[in-house]
DNA sequence: TAGTGGTCTAGACCACCGC
DNA sequence: CGGTGGTCTAGACCACTAG
């Protein structure tokens, strides 16, 4: 069940801390008891009214608190109906998809990164449109295979654009997280693109896969963005076949995916 | 540019006509700016206090504009700072997803189907897990080629869950768009789960595709629910790999993609 | 028909950005 | 520093669902 805090202005910020939010107490709490398995998939959640009073807050937040799970798609919503919770995985946060290492780690797993190629030079066509960079532009190149608990899983081949690239190339490249180490220095990573399609592993993606060529591989293909919208990095990433899926979750008010023809 | 309207009461319903309400019109209003190009990738949206004197609202009907644009990964806010136009492709509505004839015809091509198989049988283990209802249970399942402009490019293998299998059952199966029919039957698809990966093309996939076995395939696993969160339909597509791709846009704020280790 | 979510208003205070 | 978005309140009316 949802706990029922005696609200009081002391009280509240005791409880919420610094940097906190009550929608997203709120929001973290129902999160919490979906969890819990107090709210079973399908299961009605309390009304709007109800929360409202029992958190001491106006209707208006209350609705912040919904609105934030259903952008994650953990409940659905229909005028004049309650709240259902719906099933479904947890899912990741924006940073644990950016970054490998973050996600290695969220799942229970060792990541680790072995550097095969780092070179400044002119960018190719595709990375110099992906990147919003004018033709001819040199952009530093990373080559990296990464690990799941000694496995190799993935190959990333990433464009980082300036100044970020020479971030990257002054860095200790056996850092584990590059993504990470970028942040400290004050990148924002804000919003990304990924393009997802299947591949068959060419020699060099077999060759440090340890897969026969032509094994499936899923690629991705991700275009990073900072808050003003100005490309960070553009990479292609392959991981083999069986390794890894991708979930998305879209309702029918949330427009996350979309599918394409290939133009290749 | 956006548009000034000037709002009186009896202005703003002719404007709006039924069913609209003020803040979707004021998203749409954005949208297309954005689409016309009057505000490229990387431009400064107006500020919340500028629209809702342009328009007559309160700031909060705004602010649920923003919202909705920023959950479909068309803009980008920062505490004290324009909101900016994000740059990428246009994201497609929740039904083109779930039905391939709606994609199909969105981007201009030709859909059609050739159903291989329908049958009533037993579910599978994983089946009644995906669609939730009880081991044994007999669902209908379907297996059809989708061609897009004559070329065969995926296979859909589903299983509906009673009462919507009979419903398909009962349906003349050249019909083109399954769940266009469906919908006319009253049905709603309100939720849908995706999975993606990719797998190798056994014999019968080689066979109705005409592609080599071995060759990769962009799989598609996908659990629709109704707006009570009860399962609907399983699906299995498999996509030839370089006939298509797909997308997703994520922000720091909206989490819907997620990557997870693959169990097989 | 009573309850519930959807939409909207008109205020308020704060944290943060950029000049 | 002024402007801006982030959070929150306390109302209001309407459309829809469910019993």
């Amino acid at each position: 069940m949802l706990p029922s805090p005696r609200v009081t202005e002391r009280l509240r910020v005791t409880v919420l801390g610094m940097g906190t939010t009550l929608y997203r107490q709120v929001a973290e709490d129902i999160r919490a008891a979906i969890v819990s398995g107090a709210y079973q998939a399908g299961a009605r959640l309390p009304s709007e009214s109800e929360l409202a009073s029992r958190y001491g807050a106006s209707r208006g937040t209350i609705r912040q608190a919904f609105a934030a799970l259903a952008a994650d798609g953990v409940i659905s919503s229909r005028q004049g109906a309650r709240r259902v919770v719906l099933g479904g995985p947890r899912l990741q946060t924006f940073n644990e998809l950016v970054s490998f290492s973050r996600w290695a780690r969220a799942i229970g797993e060792e990541p680790a990164g072995r550097v095969e190629r780092l070179e400044l030079r002119p960018a190719a066509e595709e990375e110099c449109a992906q990147l919003e960079v004018p033709l001819g532009s040199r952009v530093y190149h990373l080559t990296r295979v990464r690990f799941l608990s000694g496995r190799p899983v993935m190959i990333e081949r990433t464009a980082y654009r300036e100044p970020v690239g020479a971030m990257v190339a002054g860095m200790d490249l056996d850092v584990v997280s590059i993504t990470e180490r970028l942040e400290d220095l004050g990148v924002i990573f804000a919003d990304a693109e990924h393009q997802i399609d299947a591949v068959a592993a060419n020699s060099e993606d077999a060759r440090l896969l340890a897969v026969r060529p032509r094994t499936p591989l899923l690629r991705e293909r991700r275009r990073t963005a900072d808050p003003n919208g100005v490309m960070l990095e553009w990479s292609d990433d392959r991981y083999v076949g069986d390794a890894v899926a991708f979930t998305v979750r879209n309702s029918a008010g949330a427009k996350a995916l979309s599918r394409l023809p290939s133009q290749r």
